[in-house]
DNA sequence: TTTTCAGTGGATAAGCGTTTTCAATCATTA
DNA sequence: TAATGATTGAAAACGCTTATCCACTGAAAA
């Protein structure tokens, strides 16, 4: 944890950012929480548990902050709000949303690159990011229904 | 065009809705517009063109409910605003999307299946659908680059 | 030390896309 | 014709996000 928060804060002053205390406490608060991709309004919530006075703008200012730095990434799974996570180095990975309890599972994939390679010379195409959504139902949610 | 409203006219009578003459323009517009991935905002002034009384929630009712029929979909390229593009038969496409000018460019794939069947067996997860986006810099771009 | 100044944060207003409300209209049926 | 229900348009409300305002902080300059 300290670790990662002298890595971001390294990270923020290469840019002349600093790490101030509300940007610790929402760092903390994703590392905290990374899996559960949350959105602006409950890191909102998990982080006055800690700091009843921090404002909505801040976490708002701050998450836009991180994403420009590469720290964070914005995901976009449903259509009314925007979801956050660390990144996580290199590891590629994508998305397995399930339909009916809306959960979010992570899957990696290193199977993807022939098909860029093949968008590339059919389609003259420059590929630099790719984003893949599976959707479906989860383990969880198969049990269930087969009761 | 006039057969392909009869189909949608059948396919929203088939649920008791009418195809009235908003949602008639509506559709005609989205069929004319079929590569543009169109903005509920860019349908709607498209629209007023041919009809200056519709009304902007009409245009977000229909879209609605012509989705909820499956005769559109809604897609999701940028945080701000949802896009729309009409059904188009089975045929399983996906998006490549241009970072500099956001040009979105079509393209069909079969080489998913693998990779869905993978992830059932692997994950436990049963894929009904998958939403693939690939960005970087289209054709037109990279020549631009160039000079 | 005092002054200055850029960076930051908190409260709140504003912005923007979307949804809801409500009265009016239209089509269909009795 | 009267009644009923679906649909519409205008405007208000809504929810998430961004911008504005002013105060505060902490470091550099005088």
């Amino acid at each position: 944890m300290e670790d990662k928060l002298r890595e971001y804060e390294e990270r923020l002053s290469e840019k002349n950012f600093k790490l101030t205390s509300q940007r610790r406490l929402i760092l903390k608060t994703l590392i905290e929480n990374i899996n559960e991709h949350p959105s602006a309004e409950e890191i909102y919530q998990l982080v006055r548990k800690q700091n009843p006075h921090i404002g909505l703008a801040t976490v708002y200012r701050s998450l836009e902050l991180l994403c420009e730095l590469g720290i964070l990434h914005e995901l976009n799974f449903d259509n009314n709000c925007r979801r956050y996570e660390l990144e996580q180095g290199d590891k590629h990975h994508h998305h397995l949303i399930c339909l009916k309890c809306r959960k979010i599972v992570e899957f990696n994939d290193d199977m993807l690159k022939n098909l860029e390679d093949h968008i590339q010379s059919q389609y003259e195409f420059d590929v630099v990011d790719h984003r893949i959504k599976f959707y479906g139902y989860c383990a969880d949610c198969r049990k269930a229904q087969d009761k």
